[in-house]
DNA sequence: ATAATCTTTGCAATCGAGTTGCACTAAAAG
DNA sequence: CTTTTAGTGCAACTCGATTGCAAAGATTAT
């Protein structure tokens, strides 16, 4: 496992504490996270300063975004050699009733035909239903 | 091609003056509307009864809700017999540059297999990234 | 038909996620 | 050490979505 330091180092983003904590929070949560949770998660470190960090992230794929269907995006630290294609991608499945997310991780996301010279950078699958809690 | 008045009365849902005029502009748009759309479309109709609308529509099945990857909610009038599976939707490519969303009629959506006991309302499959026209 | 009740509508206000301007501080370059 | 560039914190703002409330309209019971 890379530490915070080694991963900034790799994808040349110039190392600061604000970057160090969020990264280190990312890497410490096994769910995606939003931007109201990382706030929540790290006191004292201003909301701005979290949103343009993971602006940062994004563009130098240190992180990806998520768009799961709760209606707040969410971030993941890309795993080693990830290019944030849509092949690493998995489905979200998002609970109507619970306001649960989960990952579909055994349903492969397949690979989508797109017409002449379009060029994919991101994609979301997002499935909404009830949870096998909720349905009942 | 049905009335306004006859898909209400099937739906069961009341009709009443704004709901006619919202379902009528549906009706005779070929693209999926977001409430702004539609409140610029309807200038003498008040933003929240459209909405209020749209809501009432959703949940008798006479429209369905898109997010196609643009921020806004887009509805669109439910095909005959639509029951709003997800075999009835398509991908959306949303461009990352001009803003524009395409529908990929022509990529059809595998059919997706579910945990034990999930059940499936709705399914939102959103692609960015770069249109021919943006892609040079 | 009339009163009581429920639904729909319009307006204004609010919410919340995301985003930006600006001044201050810290780090890098000269 | 000084100048320049980058990062941070605070407050304010944007914008789509949503709600409280009172007036208007429709429905039901008397």
């Amino acid at each position: 496992m890379q530490t915070e330091e080694e991963i900034l180092k790799i994808k040349k983003v110039k190392n600061t504490a604000v970057r160090t904590v969020v990264l280190r929070h990312l890497l410490n949560q096994e769910k995606a996270q939003s931007l109201k949770d990382i706030e929540n998660a790290l006191a004292y470190t201003d909301r701005s300063s979290i949103f343009r960090t993971l602006k940062t992230f994004e563009e130098n794929k240190v992180i990806h975004s998520i768009e799961d269907g709760s209606g707040m995006t969410k971030y993941a630290v890309c795993a080693e050699g990830c290019n944030c294609d849509p092949k690493d991608l998995h489905y979200h499945f998002y609970c109507t009733n619970c306001d649960k997310t989960f990952c579909l991780f055994d349903v492969l996301i397949p690979k989508i035909q797109l017409p002449e010279n379009f060029k994919l950078q991101q994609a979301n699958m997002v499935v909404k239903g009830l949870c096998n809690n909720c349905n009942k």
